[in-house]
DNA sequence: AACCAGGACGTGA
DNA sequence: TCACGTCATGGT
């Protein structure tokens, strides 16, 4: 067992599962991983994860609400809603102003997908306004792609634990989970949000650090 | 009242 | 490349 699958195993034993990505929409059952179940589910997921930059969840689900109140999730609702209408609805998140102008970059992509055309890393990457993390939220909860999911909670812990130098990368600290745990998509999924659930604790304030997977230090040699 | 949140981009060196 | 400033609302 890899170090990083012994951190799993620990935070799922003690967190239990996460279930992520949250979908606010009607009928969704929390833990179930086979989302989106629709195609408004997928867009909500890719909407969420710009929305979420650097912001608060609970944020993002106030301008999540007013989007879905909107029925922002239908694509040709969204192509007609107005930039400033936009800016408006999504004003709870943060930044509305920035992100408003990326979602609907993303969606002039979004648009030119398909069952035969399915989004990739480098294209997402391309979009004004993605980076490396929502890419990779987007390809690994909207289209169930094994992409591992790298957040600054994630970098926090790890070097807090020694197992990485804080200026390591994101495409370093990705290669390591890719690496160490198997490419499959729930658990992918689940290790993120542990992660996430798992830096909220012990891994927002400073000075970082104090959590229980320290004691296993020594098993994670740099 | 300062600090932080599930980042990404623009700039200057 | 890379360090740093900027973007913005809402909870603690």
């Amino acid at each position: 067992m890899t170090p990083l699958l012994q951190i799993y195993q620990s935070l799922f034993d003690y967190y239990g599962p996460q279930g992520w990505w949250p979908i606010h929409q009607e009928g969704y059952h929390h833990l179930n991983y086979r989302i989106p179940r629709n195609s408004k589910e997928r867009l909500e997921i890719c909407f969420g994860a710009i929305l979420t930059q650097n912001t608060n969840w609970k944020n993002v689900e106030k301008a999540i609400l007013n989007m879905f109140k909107l029925n922002l999730f239908d694509t040709d609702t969204f192509d007609k809603i107005s930039l400033k209408n936009l800016e408006s609805a999504i004003k709870p998140s943060g930044y509305f102003v920035q992100k408003a102008k990326k979602l609907k970059a993303f969606f002039d992509y979004y648009k030119t997908l398909n069952e035969c055309n399915l989004p990739t890393r480098e294209g997402l990457l391309a979009i004004w306004g993605i980076g490396p993390e929502t890419a990779d939220s987007i390809l690994l909860y909207a289209y169930q792609t094994p992409q591992f999911v790298v957040d600054s909670y994630t970098k926090r812990l790890l070097t807090n634990l020694n197992m990485i130098s804080e200026k390591s990368n994101y495409q370093q600290i990705k290669q390591l989970f890719e690496t160490q745990i198997p490419s499959n998509v729930p658990l992918y999924q689940e290790f993120h949000a542990l992660l996430v659930a798992h830096g909220k604790n012990f891994y927002s304030k400073k000075p970082y650090g104090g959590c229980f997977l320290e004691i296993h230090q020594q098993d994670f040699p740099q």
